[in-house]
DNA sequence: CGCGGAAAATGAATTGACTTAATTTTGTAG
DNA sequence: CTACAAAATTAAGTCAATTCATTTTCCGCG
């Protein structure tokens, strides 16, 4: 059964992060103290080491809550049936986009992305690398479900092609939690012609791949 | 004429920088302290922030010259005679990746990009995002010169495939710096294995491009 | 020469993330 | 009920980046 002991471990655990991720977006990441956020959690500043390694420990464990949600959605977008391969793709990447702002700021993105490179071999950084590995994963499954289809040739290797998809978005996605000013819109507008360009390679019209000599 | 104040600044810029570059490569950026930087430039702690912001600046700094000889070579390398499509953007994107580690560590690299993201509003932040864009428009910059030369489809959008073909790249390089354990060679596989898949759709072998219905 | 003021250098003080070692609390066996 | 091992909590540090009030240095001018 769950002793008193489990119990408020993970009721502390949920306090904490619940406390991190308000202040963090109410103050932003860098203002946002670990003194704060043990004040609003109602324990002192040491405690929060016990549960999270670091600041960005914590930012990432809520990172990771919505990265969670993001696969499973998408994985129930794969699910679906597709009218064609360029909107199967674009849906998918798009509900990635959409969903990144519902819990996080731009700028908790930035610190986040920029914790997950500085501490590559904490657990949260790699868990955040696994995470980035399954939604590039989650597009190539996308990709091979619909050469099943034949909506994509399927002379293609669905994983690197997934690959190429992920890291585009990823790339232009970057690109807008970087700039404050930029809207959605506009790294739709353009996650959208890139991918247009690249699926000028995926259909197959011919001869398909190419090879030197 | 270059007064005393002025060959001062210049040289304790220079300095300072010197140093920071000897230490960080040598200690690694998290175990050089700003204090130690200054002393091997003889020099007090708070002087160093009367020519760079942050310690972060101060990386970004070093990048940002290794970021400029790179794309002086690859310019050149635009300029030569190109025999075939895939191997002169093949080579081009090799060339940028062969250049980073002759100055840099990747943990360097990984402390500068994490910068870049966490102060994008600085001057260095800035200048960072600027040479990246830099260099996508050089790779699109060579895609309109291979158009130019019936290698590459005229109807493609040369700045949007230059921008798909570097993105591909940096975030591959990404992935690269982010695990030190990856040799360059498997950095170069991927990456060709890429290139080519984005290839196939820049050849233009009947109607190209996708539109939907 | 040397004086006034602007620019630059200084280094001690501040700040906040993170560590640690002592204290308290919990579940349990006798 | 009680004593105790294990686990959690905490308060009091450490450490390094950054700031800022003060001092020093350079330059143009009398």
């Amino acid at each position: 059964m769950a002793g008193l002991r489990e119990r408020q471990k993970a009721t502390r655990h949920r306090d904490i992060l619940e406390a991190a991720g308000t202040l963090f977006r109410r103050a932003g990441y860098a203002d946002t103290s670990i003194e704060a956020i043990a004040e609003r959690a109602e324990v002192a500043p040491g405690t929060v080491y016990n549960y999270f390694q670091s600041k960005g420990d914590l930012l990432l464990a809520l990172v990771a809550l919505d990265g969670e949600e993001v696969r499973s959605i998408g994985s129930e977008m794969i699910a679906e049936p597709h009218a064609d391969a360029f909107s199967a793709v674009q849906n998918l990447l798009e509900s990635y986009v959409d969903h990144s702002l519902v819990h996080l700021t731009k700028e908790l993105w930035r610190n986040a992305i920029a914790t997950a490179l500085t501490q590559p071999d904490s657990p949260f950084g790699l868990g955040y690398a696994a995470l980035d590995r399954k939604l590039a994963n989650q597009v190539g499954d996308l990709v091979a479900c619909l050469q099943e289809q034949a909506l994509i040739d399927r002379e293609i290797d669905a994983r690197v092609a997934g690959n190429v998809l992920f890291e585009i978005c990823n790339s232009l996605f970057v690109v807008f939690v970087t700039q404050e000013a930029m809207p959605m819109e506009q790294l739709k507008r353009r996650m959208a012609e890139q991918i247009v360009l690249v699926f000028a390679g995926l259909q197959g019209k011919n001869s398909g791949s190419t090879r030197r000599k």
